[in-house]
DNA sequence: ATGGTTGAACCTCAA
């Protein structure tokens, strides 16, 4: 078995011992790191490294930042998403995990939030997606074991939101950004949770605001994408809830796929 | 109260 996880974890040094003490706990084969801000510098590696953890970094300053972490050899990186060389965003890292004889593609996501609809951050949300289904489709065209993981930033139903009718129109459940995911769907990703789990209403982003936790006013924003030759392994999918109750939380969840040998 | 909270870095922005 392989497990595959993802994490919004929300700036990682203020995190680094919950990070630290799930990774001893889960002991998840590779992990999705998205917003860890900070530069690749001062990534915390050395206490990683020694949970038995190789590391790909791509980050960034204040904002943004994704990383792979991964008990097998990481090959092939590519840091940032193709198709804009002007968007300087560390917002994707993709690598080759080499498994056992296999080869397995994942990559870590993070899609622009958008901020508001009638803000100028939501059609760079939507070209962002644009160029991500680009860039997946040619991904999925390997034939490939492939997982995609990350903050999506979309809620694609209402059935992934605790409150859709307070939550409609949002920048997160918008019409434009759903469509944008089904069209990755389309291309032959499917999503592991849904997929493991099709009525099942669990939630993976709660906002620090107005008490959204304790009200149970969550999204499932954060998802893992996986190909059709991943899917034929698929043997589970699971939301780390109790992550969000800890001291100091980030204000997502993991989220972890687990695929057959 | 155009709020509520968190993080990074600056005296505000992004989420």
């Amino acid at each position: 078995m392989v497990s595959v996880a993802t994490w919004n974890v929300n700036s990682v040094r203020p995190r680094l011992g919950q990070l630290l003490d799930w990774l001893r706990a889960d002991s998840p084969d590779i992990v999705l790191l998205q917003e860890i801000k900070c530069l690749n510098e001062v990534f915390p590696a050395m206490e990683v490294e020694e949970l038995g953890y190789n590391i790909a970094l791509h980050g960034q300053k204040t904002y943004n930042g994704v990383a792979i972490l991964s008990k097998y050899p990481l090959d092939d990186i590519v840091r940032g998403l193709p198709g804009d060389e002007t968007d300087v965003a560390a917002r994707y890292i993709e690598a080759v995990v080499s498994l056992k004889g296999k080869a397995m593609r994942v990559a870590s996501v993070y899609v622009p939030n958008g901020q508001s609809v009638d803000s100028d951050k939501f059609p760079y949300k939507l070209k962002f997606l644009e160029r991500l289904a680009e860039h997946m489709s040619e991904l999925v065209s390997y034939g490939e074991i492939l997982v995609v993981g990350g903050d999506y930033n979309i809620a694609p139903e209402d059935m992934d939101v605790h409150n859709p009718g307070m939550w409609q129109g949002s920048v997160l459940t918008h019409d434009e950004v759903r469509k944008r995911f089904r069209r990755l769907r389309n291309l032959g990703l499917q999503d592991a949770f849904r997929l493991c789990q099709p009525q099942a209403r669990e939630f993976s982003w709660w906002d620090y605001r107005a008490g959204a936790f304790s009200r149970d006013d969550g999204l499932r924003i954060d998802h893992l994408l996986i190909s059709a030759p991943a899917a034929d392994l698929l043997a589970g999918c699971s939301i780390h809830r109790d992550m969000r109750g800890v001291e100091k939380a980030s204000d997502h969840t993991p989220v972890i796929v687990t695929l057959r040998d």
